[in-house]
DNA sequence: CGGGTGCTTGAGTAACGTCAATTTCGGTGG
DNA sequence: CCACCGAAATTGACGTTACTCAAGCACCCG
């Protein structure tokens, strides 16, 4: 419909075939070492060809070899219990890092599953572990990183234990939107790389909920939506939603209250 | 009514002022490290005198300079929303680690409140980080208490989106009834260290549903409740209750159905 | 003994889930 | 390029779970 495609694609052929080169390095793990270290890292990441939708880096139960850094595309983590219940843990994007949940145990607690055409870099956890040993910047930054994957799972559980259905889809929006913006993309237009049925897993909704929010968030010039190409026109309205009685960054000076 | 005392007291004097003397030793931080490096880590920690009920260990927002080692007590961890909205996400018993959500921002991303008389090992991270460049083993096992805190979060995740208020409380009293056990203590009956308003917060559900759901599990003979001493009289059933469709361990051989 | 806090119980309701019927989209083969 | 198929998404009607509001009770601490 409109001439302007979205900017996720852009991306895809920045990433270089090494750390220096590549376009996601202030977002992965390379900010925390000297350049003179870097090859030292780089000598321990395995990159491998893009998987296609659907398949699985590793399965809930796996035993534990490797982090996985996102270059391209996208990765969902999903939990299963018991019964067969299935709760999506995370949306994944370039530059983050999926995995670290199985050091504990020796075994992955989620399953990883492909969302489109991804390619990864694969950083097998025992040589990461010597390096860190070595490099302390290193093993900082990992530590960081483990502790904003710890963050980031807590701020789902506010959302999802005391949040309306609207605030968790506006909240959920917000995020992706910031996290695009950290990669040098637009973040009022972008394309969800999930699925209705899987921001519905994630956000604790059934399909339907999210797609009437979808609707009503369009009926009030929040949003506009066009299949997974989001465009958002109201931020600052969204934000309102997100957290209600917050004090939200509004571009225009403009307050938005609550909208039936 | 009972002659028999919960046997949560039992563990508060056998925490010796070190880690070699301590009773929690297996749970806690020393079992990867080797005797002769012990030392080395005590000399970095720091025991203060206990803390009392409704004191906070550290506040969201404050800057993060050390972890914590429950020793005995407990503690909550909590994260407030932009609206003054609060989510629990978390309880820590004696021998679990409180804060290491911090690292990555250099500030904690919850507040930790002391729910009973409580006492801890103060480790302060930047000593606890050099170490664990010299101890691999230290280091490994860290990442592990991250790895560990990332799984419980998610698991709450699952029970938070996917579950009923009643499998809700079944899993939860499930997990402590465990973590109890791992400890030396009886997993059949245990003091709660934390209120029915803390449980339906931190489960997202009406403090009025927990105390429903409490209430219903007595008349079915699940479980028996006078205040805070809780003894779970059919495991199984609570299981069954926990994890819908899924086989769980019976000690009598008996299958149990949802109760209504 | 009083006041407060925490817990229980009941009645009414709103938000969200379930079920079901269409419509649209995306991929595939003719 | 178009026709077709299945999966994904939308929309509506209805049902249920768990929340809200409200009242009363039990317990702890001063």
């Amino acid at each position: 419909m409109s001439e302007i495609r979205p900017a996720v694609v852009m991306l895809h052929r920045q990433t270089g075939s090494n750390c220096a080169e590549c376009a996601l390095n202030p977002v992965c793990l390379p900010p925390a070492v000297a350049d003179a270290d870097l090859d030292q890292l780089e000598s321990i990441i395995e990159r491998r060809r893009p998987l296609t939708r659907g398949s699985q880096l590793f399965q809930q139960g796996d035993t534990f070899n490797a982090v996985y850094a996102v270059r391209s595309g996208g990765i969902k983590t999903s939990l299963t219990g018991p019964d067969g219940a299935e709760q999506i843990t995370g949306f994944y994007l370039p530059g983050e890092i999926v995995g670290l949940d199985g050091v504990a145990e020796g075994r992955h607690g989620v399953t990883a599953t492909v969302l489109e055409s991804t390619a990864v870099c694969t950083i097998p956890f025992s040589h990461l572990e010597t390096l860190t040993g070595k490099l302390p910047g290193l093993q900082h930054h990992l530590f960081t990183l483990f502790s904003r994957e710890i963050q980031a799972d807590q701020q789902l559980l506010l959302l999802l234990g005391k949040r309306s259905a609207e605030a968790r889809l506006a909240a959920f929006l917000l995020s992706l939107s910031a996290r695009y913006q950290r990669r040098g993309l637009s973040d009022r237009r972008f394309l969800l790389p999930m699925s209705r049925t899987d921001i519905g897993n994630h956000l604790g909704l059934a399909i339907e909920t999210v797609s009437r929010l979808f609707t009503r968030l369009q009926q009030n010039g929040v949003l506009a939506a066009e299949g997974k190409d989001i465009t958002l026109l109201d931020p600052a309205a969204l934000c309102q939603l997100a957290e209600p009685a917050a004090e939200c960054a509004d571009e225009a000076g403009k307050r938005v209250r609550h909208l039936s």
